[in-house]
DNA sequence: TTTAGCACTCATCGTATGAGAGTGCTACCG
DNA sequence: CGGTAGCACTCTCATACGATGAGTGCTAAA
């Protein structure tokens, strides 16, 4: 089962071309690029039985040959060279992880935004959510002309809206209700709050103030902002294996109702460090052909953040691989 | 140039036929549709006129008749009939409307949800920034665990940022350089604080903690919030005019790239209102072949939000008309 | 003013055809 | 026995061609 030495090359030196051109590649153009002193009929040779075991796919009899999904994760695993990153994106993402910002939302998008102008991936990322989140304050500050705005601060993000006292209505009464709560919520995981809990404090607030409260709170509890954010998209699509139009059109879809990303995310990133998913072993019916390289952000064993590259399976994982182990590096020397 | 009843009546159903079916409109099915008692032949005639005035198009020779830019106009203006919202999302709208909200962020996110469920449209929206924004109040929000959250508040929207206090530093110098900044510029539009006016209340803070403070309210006081958002992009793209891959390309570029959509509604939008632009009246050329309903909200004279309802210039105008009024009135209502 | 009739145009679709790229196999060589 | 040359075979892709059908424009007549 052990691929001789030649074997290795012809693979590597196929998956390597693959990504390069997005062509499959024929026996003739592999035996000169390769300069091996071989025939094109020694490499056909060679690949006939790479296809046999499973690492090469034909999309036809007469096109050439592909990597298959196992030939990618053999690159992935044994063949592939590590490249470092391009200095000057390491540069700013290392400025950018010495800051002191601890506000989840904020890095996420930051890096997002680095990652995604690193390469053609598409970059999604997922913040703490309310999952891991402990709630550390929650106040009414008064902000003019009758409009008060709600804050809740928690250990890594920060939530707000800004709202309409009704007529003769202080802000007292608010600030007063919030502090207990606040005091007495200090700490306390915000996915154990529960509604009785909110809705004992809010009733010592009348009228519509109550029902405004209510609903930022229940926002605020609820899982709505744990939404998969991404960047990227035309670089993406612009990838040759979006030419066709159906093709598109799904990747499009998938983008839009971003559900499947984000199961897609959950799953590949897992308990946090890197780890690389390829076509078929994403599990999902709608990313086969894709390829993700995923990370897990992990705070005292907590995974609070994630972020994924996800590109068509001949994507560039040396460049995906550096920049997702720096990203992972950074951010949780960061937030430790 | 007034055109007979007959003609109108025509024009009115090529149109509505055209948005219906996507299909060039034959003057046999036309003949029979219309139910006029007259012939094939006679409806020729009528087309032929009314494509020599300009308001209809021949794709090819043999292909049926299309309305031309100048035919969609005429129907917009004269011919159109205007049909109510439907009951459920008129229903969600006025209930959305009459909470207290006066976080225009979330309120432009809140109405282009329902914008894009409505119907196919891409539904883009611009929020007030700071251009039209007056600073209510800065703060510094202890967070425990030597953690801050800095907050912006104006009169429609909050900015806030979760910061790491530097070992040794206490808020109270912080708080009490923010509430001073806070005295000084209260009720003062962002767009004139400048960056000179920061520093020197910044001056009093020292180390990492000034950076981060200058940071956050550069960032404020930049436009970068200031950005179109746009939702339904997938319903947008599922219409038959981008079922060519070349289209389907051009219309995902011009969503991420969201310059060219920033301007045609910025544009549209004018002085607030509701205005409709159809294809080259839009004056740009990546939106040839589209349309837009767009409207801007206005308070004391600003215009502090914009939406548009973008769709191929083959879309439902009474349908988008309708959504753009109702969120006119509501929305205008709500914040004044 | 309307209509019937007819020649004409043009996109579309299916089929045929040839070129080109690449493979697999066989026979042969060192 | 690994490597190589040669050749038949397969399959895609581009092109051409003709048939089809929808629709028009025009003319002459009602």
């Amino acid at each position: 089962m052990e691929l001789d030495r030649r074997k290795r090359q012809v693979l590597r030196a196929i998956v390597e071309d693959y990504v390069a051109s997005a062509e499959p590649i024929g026996s003739r153009t592999l035996a000169r690029t390769l300069g091996l002193g071989v025939s094109s009929a020694t490499i056909r040779n060679e690949m006939a039985d790479l296809e046999a075991l499973g690492f090469l796919d034909k999309p036809h009899t007469s096109a050439g040959r592909v990597p298959s999904d196992r030939g990618y994760r053999l690159y992935v695993d044994e063949l592939m060279e590590p490249r470092p990153m391009e200095a000057e994106a390491f540069r700013r993402m290392r400025l950018m992880y010495l800051r002191r910002v601890r506000e989840m939302d904020y890095l996420v998008g930051q890096t997002l935004k680095l990652l995604s102008a690193a390469g053609d991936f598409l970059a999604v990322g997922l913040g703490p959510g309310v999952r891991t989140a402990r709630l550390r304050r929650l106040d009414a500050l008064e902000a003019g002309e009758g409009q008060v705005a709600l804050v809740l601060v928690t250990d890594h993000f920060v939530q707000h809206r800004l709202v309409e006292m009704p007529d003769g209505m202080d802000t007292g009464g608010l600030q007063r209700a919030l502090l207990v709560l606040s005091h007495e919520l200090q700490g306390v995981g915000l996915e154990r709050i529960t509604r009785s809990m909110l809705e004992s404090v809010a009733r010592e607030i009348k009228g519509r103030m109550r029902e405004e409260l209510l609903s930022f709170l229940r926002d605020c509890l609820s899982d709505s902002e744990e939404q998969v954010r991404i960047v990227g998209t035309s670089r993406f699509l612009a990838q040759p294996e979006f030419r066709e139009p159906g093709r598109i059109r799904e990747a499009v879809q998938l983008i839009e109702q971003s559900d499947a990303l984000q199961e897609l995310l959950l799953e590949a990133s897992g308990q946090g460090g890197v780890r690389v998913r390829i076509g078929e072993e994403t599990s999902l019916p709608e990313t086969r052909e894709l390829s993700i390289v995923a990370l897990g952000i992990e705070r005292q064993g907590e995974v609070v953040a994630r972020f994924g590259l996800v590109g068509p399976k001949r994507m560039d994982y040396a460049k995906a691989l550096a920049l997702a182990e720096e990203v992972l590096r950074g951010l949780e020397q960061a937030i430790s």
